[in-house]
DNA sequence: CGAGATCGATGACAAGTGTCAACAAAGACA
DNA sequence: TGTCTTTGTTGACACTTGTCATCGATCTCG
């Protein structure tokens, strides 16, 4: 099941640390996310329909843990927009970045020094 | 104005080839998407309201072009899932398909390739 | 025991999306 | 001229998403 914007801040709050009370997952993503009580409670519950976290009891509350992994989150994602947009391969991905002017010199450095260590 | 998903497969056939009539972007995309004359119509007038798409009149009909160059998008998808996913920072997403297995000999021969370039 | 707090479940609603059919205007051709 | 076809516009509907409030059960503490 697909995980929507919203409910990935959750999931990035478990992924983070885990497992969790919704009290600590509120007090993680309200602030800064500008959103109520409500609105979190209602997120935690659509990730559970969706088998995406996990709530163990604990005597009245739950406490959430991811199901689905952080490495197999963002693989999908972007393995989804390499397919979407660069035929699948990554080489074009870093080109397009390279073409315009969004790299630092200090992406630069970590790309080669990776690619070095890659190609060993 | 965001593109949908559907939205972006009648773009990419734009991209590939424009001025185009409805009629050609239905040619090109009804089949690989199985989708009806309806449906192909209802996403290029959702286009040309979210004006990403210029509909210049001949005749009876409307020959359709991209107002928003596939560049510019493919720029804001990429970023986005950088910030989301990786800091914002390129050099993460690329370590994290050479952690796993999904990268080709060439995959890797032309990131080498390219980097190189890059640091001249 | 009873009042208040906590927490999950549920209902609600607007906006966006995917999907399609019906309709209307305008040409084309018999 | 009248009918058929083409093409864009509209309406429709179900589903997802973002957002929030209310309800009901349960726990706690006086």
């Amino acid at each position: 099941m697909k995980i929507s914007a919203a409910e990935s801040v959750v999931m990035e709050a478990l992924w983070r640390n885990s497992p969790l009370t919704s009290e600590a997952i509120m007090s993680e993503v309200c602030a800064p996310q500008d959103w109520t009580e409500g609105t979190v409670k209602v997120l935690i519950s659509r990730l559970v329909k969706k088998k995406a976290v996990a709530a163990k009891a604990d005597g009245r509350r739950y406490l959430y843990s991811p199901l689905l992994s952080r490495r197999d989150y963002v693989q999908g994602e972007s393995q989804g927009l390499l397919d979407r947009l660069f035929d699948g391969r990554l080489a074009p991905l870093v080109m397009h970045f390279s073409d315009g002017d969004t790299l630092s010199d200090e992406d630069v450095a970590a790309l080669k020094a990776l690619v070095e260590r890659i190609g060993k």
